[in-house]
DNA sequence: GTCTATAGGTAGATAGAC
DNA sequence: GTCTATCTACCTATAGAC
C-alpha cells in the first residue's frame, strides 16, 4: 500500500511524462492520486519547486554513479562502457523522471535553471574528460572533436527513455550493451587494429546502478 | 519588411521553441507579433491547428528530402551519407521549427496525433530501410538490429537541434559531415577493411536540401 | 492530514464595431 | 484587417474548518 505521498510522486512523473509539466495542472495531479488539490500542498511547496527537486535528484544520481565509474575504472575504453550502461540503465529503469528530467528544462526559470544547467554540464564533462583522455591517448581513433563526440553520443543513449518499454522484447540490459557497442565503434575504440566491443572488455554488473526491478511500478509508456 | 502573418509565424516559433507550447499564450504570440489578440484568428483557427500545420509541414519536408535522396543515390553508404547531411542540415536551418516538431508531439491530441505519428514512423522506415539493407548486404557490419541501430542514429542527429548556433565556430556543413562520419562507423561501413569515411564516398552538395541562408532570420536560441 | 470554499489571475476563443 | 470588450473555463495557491 502506498503512502499519500508515494502516491503524488507517482501520479506526478506518469502525467509529468505522458501530457507534459506544462499542461498537467495541480488538480489533474490530485485526482490521479485520489485526494484533494488542497491536500497536495501539505506536501509540496509550489508545482515548481516540485519540479525541480524530480530534476535535482536524477541529476545528481547521474553524476555520482558516474564519478564513480570514472574512479573505479581504468581505461577511457571500460570508462565510457561504463558511463553507457549506467546511462542506459537509468534512462530505463527511472523513465519517467528521467523522460521529465530531459524534457522539461525549459519549465524552469530564474536560479533554479541556473542550478539545473550547471548540473546538467557537471554530467557532461565528466563524459567529455574520458572521450578526450581515449582521443589523446590514441584510443578512440575516430574522434574529430572531443564536445562533437560527447553531444552525439550522450544524446542518442538518452533517446532511449522516449521508447524504451519494459514489455518489449529486448531486455534493458541487452539494449545496453548494444548501445556500449554502438558507442565503442562510434569513437573508434580498437583492439589490435581491429573494432572493440563490450565483451573485449572486462566488464561486470552493468545493473549495478539501477536494478531492473526497481522503479517497476514507476511506468508505464505512452506514445 | 514583413507581412503581419509571417511575424505571427515567426514569432510563434520563437516562442514555442523558447517556452514551449503549452507554455505560451496566444496573448504571448500577439504580444510578440505586435498584434491584438483577437487579430490573430484572422490569421489562425486555433492554438492546436497552428502547432499542427507547422509539424505537419516539416514532416512531409523530410519526408519529400529523403525519398529523393534513396531514390537518387545507390549504395547503402551513399544514401544514409546523404540522409545524415539532409537531416543534420534541415535541423540546423529549419532550427526552430524543427525544435518545436521534435518537442512537443506530446501538446498533440487525437487524430491529429495519429496522423503526426504516422508521419514520424514514414521518415523513420527510410531510414530501417537503408540501414537493413546495409547490413543484409554486409556492407554495414556493426548494425546488430536495424531497428535500434536506425533510433540511435536518428536521435544522434536529431540533437544538434538542440546546441547548433549559427555563431558557432563550426558551419553546419562542417557538423553535418562530422555526424555522417560518426554514423558510418557506428554502423560499421568499410572499404577494403578499413572504416569508410564521407570523403571515401562521391557526395555532392550537402547544402541542396536545406541551405544556410535560407531560414537565417527564423533564429536566435535559447539554453 | 484532509477537506470545502474561494481568491485573484489568466487561459483560448468569439462578437461585433470600425 | 485590426481593434475593444467580453464570455466561460480553468489555473495556482491559500484560508480556515474538522
Amino acid at each position: 500500500m502506498l503512502s499519500t505521498g508515494e502516491k503524488i510522486v507517482q501520479a506526478s512523473l506518469r502525467l509529468f511524462a505522458q501530457k507534459g509539466f506544462e499542461a498537467t495542472s495541480i488538480r489533474d495531479i490530485a485526482l490521479e492520486s485520489g485526494i484533494n488539490s488542497a491536500t497536495l500542498y501539505y506536501y509540496i511547496k509550489s508545482k515548481d519547486d516540485f519540479l525541480i527537486s524530480i530534476m535535482n535528484d536524477e541529476l545528481e544520481g547521474l553524476i555520482k554513479n558516474a564519478s564513480e565509474i570514472v574512479s573505479t575504472l581504468t581505461t577511457p575504453e571500460q570508462q565510457i562502457a561504463g558511463l553507457v550502461q549506467m546511462h542506459v540503465m537509468a534512462h530505463g529503469v527511472h523513465q519517467l523522471s528521467m523522460l521529465v528530467t530531459d524534457t522539461e528544462f525549459r519549465a524552469l526559470h530564474g536560479e533554479n535553471k541556473v542550478k539545473i544547467r550547471n548540473l546538467r554540464k557537471k554530467y557532461e564533462q565528466i563524459w567529455t574528460e574520458v572521450i578526450s583522455n581515449g582521443e589523446r591517448e590514441g584510443r578512440f581513433q575516430h574522434v574529430e572533436d572531443p564536445k562533437l563526440s560527447t553531444l552525439a553520443v550522450l544524446t542518442m543513449c538518452t533517446g532511449v527513455v522516449h521508447w524504451y518499454s519494459p514489455k518489449g522484447k529486448k531486455s534493458l540490459v541487452t539494449i545496453s550493451e548494444n548501445y556500449t557497442n554502438m558507442v565503442l565503434h562510434l569513437l573508434g575504440a580498437k583492439i589490435e587494429g581491429k573494432a572493440l566491443s563490450i565483451h573485449d572488455l572486462n566488464l561486470h554488473a552493468s545493473t549495478k546502478y539501477y536494478s531492473e526491478t526497481d522503479g517497476s511500478d514507476e511506468q508505464e509508456m505512452m506514445m
